[in-house]
DNA sequence: GGGCACAATATTGTATACAATCAAACCATG
DNA sequence: CATGGTTTGATTGTATACAATATTGTGCCC
């Protein structure tokens, strides 16, 4: 099963323990390139990694610590499906912790701190563009965490972080087409009122821009029958 | 060096993987019988909890991730301690969170969770009159987490839980003596404002309580130099 | 043909062995 | 005596071996 070049092999080529298959599952997921639910296997895991399972498991470990995935005792690790309440409550935090860093962000932002929000909003735009939503999507929390540590609260940020991760797993499960790429602009206005210094307009646009987010998705109980289906069929 | 019983002994006998070692380090830390900075050597806690130390890695690796412990590469694992900046940190996301969670928790509340809370200020006199005060503190803390559940936002209550974990070492390190035993009052009358279903008055009451405890801190930068004077020591 | 017990298989949980790294002790040298 | 490099010891990082558990496939009985 386990067939790894050489024991001895470079082994000590990536970062810290894990750390770089934490980030490439992580990756992966706010891509949307791994679907909420997807089985993690540790074996096929350590194959692809060339790693260990030793090093899987911590990485996945760390991931379940996020809410990124949940790990089952004796079943395995799995991408994580947010339920319709943790979704809510997922945006309610958001709604609570977000304006007003984005406050505190406004009143601390530096020019190079606009210049590279700037240029997260370009980029997003050109990985829109290119087709690449989920790219798109992904580049699109980092805006949010790039707020957060421009308010200089890593502790805030670091909660922010961790509700922008399992963001993209909601959204992944209960985005509805229509509501479309409104996003942009919301984004735009921020960055202007943060480059004004506007503290008070930054708080108001965030908190509209989260509001508007939330709304963009089908949080009924009704909805979400697919993934409903599936739980059904398999738990 | 490692010696357990035998390797097919019982090892099943706890919970799941690590989470018995993970909660015994993390109440020995709430309860003040770990200083921060203390060294967690991974043979030595093996040895204690009688497991290998893939389930200590495991435990310590959670813990790490709570902030609790700090893991540097190829150094170990030692109980944290939070810089002054990070205290601030903590008290000010707790200020955020915190009295709109009381608010809802007033809004939410039962009669059989008045109960319980009273009951946790009961047994937290209790510990205090017994001169268990590190038990006492941590009857303090979940006291607060108790009002996070209560407003039924298990999200949130999972940030305001780890803030009280690192609230706890900050507490060990820059507590001054002089401020004393407010604490109950406090969540005397908060009780009762929720127990009144008065959520305006609990989040008032939550804020000016935190600002309290907050204000009971030493965070200024000439202080804390003990801590300092060891870390130059040391590190 | 449907349903249940049991065996085979696969996957995870834990322990241990080995390798890499760091810290401190040590000795040589100026 | 101070200082620098080297070596020794201890501790962590990683890989693998073994044990426990869940899942799946098979065959028997009804």
């Amino acid at each position: 099963m386990t067939e790894h070049t050489v024991q001895t092999s470079k082994a000590n080529s990536g970062a810290a323990s894990g750390g770089h298959v934490a980030s490439a599952l992580s990756l992966a997921i706010h891509e949307h390139r791994l679907a909420p639910g997807t089985k993690l296997g540790e074996d096929d895991l350590g194959e692809i990694f060339g790693v260990s399972r030793t090093v899987i498991r911590a990485a996945l470990q760390s991931l379940a610590h996020l809410q990124l995935v949940d790990i089952k005792r004796n079943r395995g690790a799995f991408v994580a499906q947010p339920s319709l309440r943790e979704a809510r409550e997922v945006f309610e935090a958001r709604e609570l912790l977000e304006p007003r860093t984005a406050r505190m962000a406004a009143d601390r932002a530096t020019p190079d701190d606009i210049k590279m929000l700037r240029r997260h909003i370009t980029d997003e735009h050109a990985a829109m563009s290119d087709g690449e939503q989920g790219k798109a999507l992904h580049l699109s929390g980092l805006f949010h965490i790039e707020i957060a540590r421009i308010a200089d609260q890593s502790t805030i940020a670091a909660f922010i972080a961790a509700l922008i991760a399992r963001s993209s797993l909601i959204i992944a499960l209960y985005w509805r087409r229509e509501s479309a790429l409104c996003e942009s602009f919301a984004h735009h206005a921020l960055v202007q009122a943060i480059a004004d210094g506007d503290g008070a307009n930054a708080e108001d646009l965030m908190r509209s821009h989260l509001v508007d987010l939330h709304s963009a998705l089908d949080l009924r109980e009704s909805t979400a029958p697919n993934r409903s289906l599936r739980d059904a069929l398999r738990p």
